[in-house]
DNA sequence: TGTACATCAGTGAACGCGCGTTCACTGATGTAC
DNA sequence: TGTACATCAGTGAACGCGCGTTCACTGATGTAC
């Protein structure tokens, strides 16, 4: 049956290929909504992705290697989280509102993404725990490395003259409290007036943490 | 076997069973060491713990009960990470630095412990997650209470001025980033190095939140 | 273009294993008289 | 204090089930001539 799909147009070796290992992905991330990846079975995922248990081994080597692919694909969905914490940096109240504003879209348009990222970043399969990490690093050196050779620093020029190591640490700890707000907004998100109240709280700390920055040293 | 546990003094059926309940605790938490709750089996806790797997529901309806139990005794032995925040708050820089080598102290001490709740707390068993976030959430408002209220304030009674919702709003960031620190600590815990990397970047970071206190509104 | 052969994604059956849960039981501890 | 009965933490066997992994296979797609 998956060897010939339905409506599949697709015609190389290759590209089904690639069609039913983008649908192995999709049924994992569907079943993780409510629960960890080491506690969901590869039999599970086949049969959600409409393939025999065997077939998984010509994708990957295990639920494992999965988790990994699954950590590139969430990741790379989120170039807007990195594009808040820049704003926020740099960025006046208004701007920081409008950030979050994006952040609780996003967390609103990928639940499944955030949520896997949540559960497993500390969760109980280490190979996928060290590629978040990994990941998350690279990402927030990038992003440091970026804010000293930037235009948008006009906003907030002071920057420039932070030791890098400053600079990192701001942005370490800005990152991080996004990271933690989307985790918390997932447990909130179909309730309007909790999301409201959550997203005021959040804006005031980045203000206050803004506030922090400008006084630093000086 | 386990009904006349060799060495064991207690005398009562009561007091008995409570040994044998804190065994299945202890077998828990050292098992959970690299991995969810989830992917423990109620057979590998009850072998660990020295009694016939039926025993088990002599203590708990399931492992998510345990689960709790768990959350319940590992939350209860850290009123160190609680301290560590109120001081956070008010304190002057050696307090802070003070502090933080109290937090790398309450880690090492107790591994097990947060890492289960770093673990969980987003995790895939949801009646433990509820049952953390209700415990923290509790925490935060006595602590936003008891500031208002509180002898401390003699070394930062600018706080007493502040609204409610502020002081919890600046509370939540300084416990949330004392949360993610202690979860980071535990990956690096045994390389001194990139501990002591660590803890100079959050003492800074915990410096700047207070530098953006002392001006907020002000 | 047509034919013969190679590749390989997906199949289906089989395996041994650890799992959660049930059940009637045992025998030490606790209680009533 | 001694005896008869109740309680109940822990036992051990049994069950059906879903699991990960293996294997020889099929048949459509790809390639060489």
């Amino acid at each position: 049956m998956a060897h010939t799909r339905e409506g599949a147009e697709a015609r190389g070796r290759a590209q089904r290929k690639e069609l039913t290992r983008q649908a192995l992905l999709d049924a994992a991330l569907r079943l993780l909504a409510d629960r960890g990846l080491s506690s969901l079975s590869l039999r599970e995922v086949t049969r959600a992705a409409g393939i025999v248990p065997a077939a998984f081994y010509r994708h990957f080597d295990d639920m494992g290697q999965l988790g990994v692919a699954l950590v590139e694909q969430s990741l790379g969905g989120m170039r807007g989280a990195e594009r808040m914490v820049r704003v926020g940096l740099t960025g006046s109240d208004e701007l920081i509102e409008q950030s979050m504003a994006a952040l609780v879209d996003d967390v609103r348009r990928h639940p499944e993404g955030y949520r896997f990222l949540a559960r497993e970043r500390y969760g109980g399969v280490a190979v996928v725990r060290h590629a978040i990490e990994e990941e998350l690093q690279r990402g927030a050196d990038e992003l440091a490395a970026d804010l000293i050779h930037d235009d948008l620093n006009a906003t907030a020029g002071y920057l420039r003259e932070w030791p890098a190591e400053d600079l990192r640490m701001a942005t370490a700890l800005i990152a991080n409290h996004m990271w933690q707000t989307a985790a918390a907004l997932l447990e909130v998100i179909d309730n309007p007036v909790a999301t409201a109240a959550l997203r005021d709280r959040v804006t005031r700390q980045l203000r206050l943490i803004v506030l922090g920055c400008r006084n630093w040293r000086g």
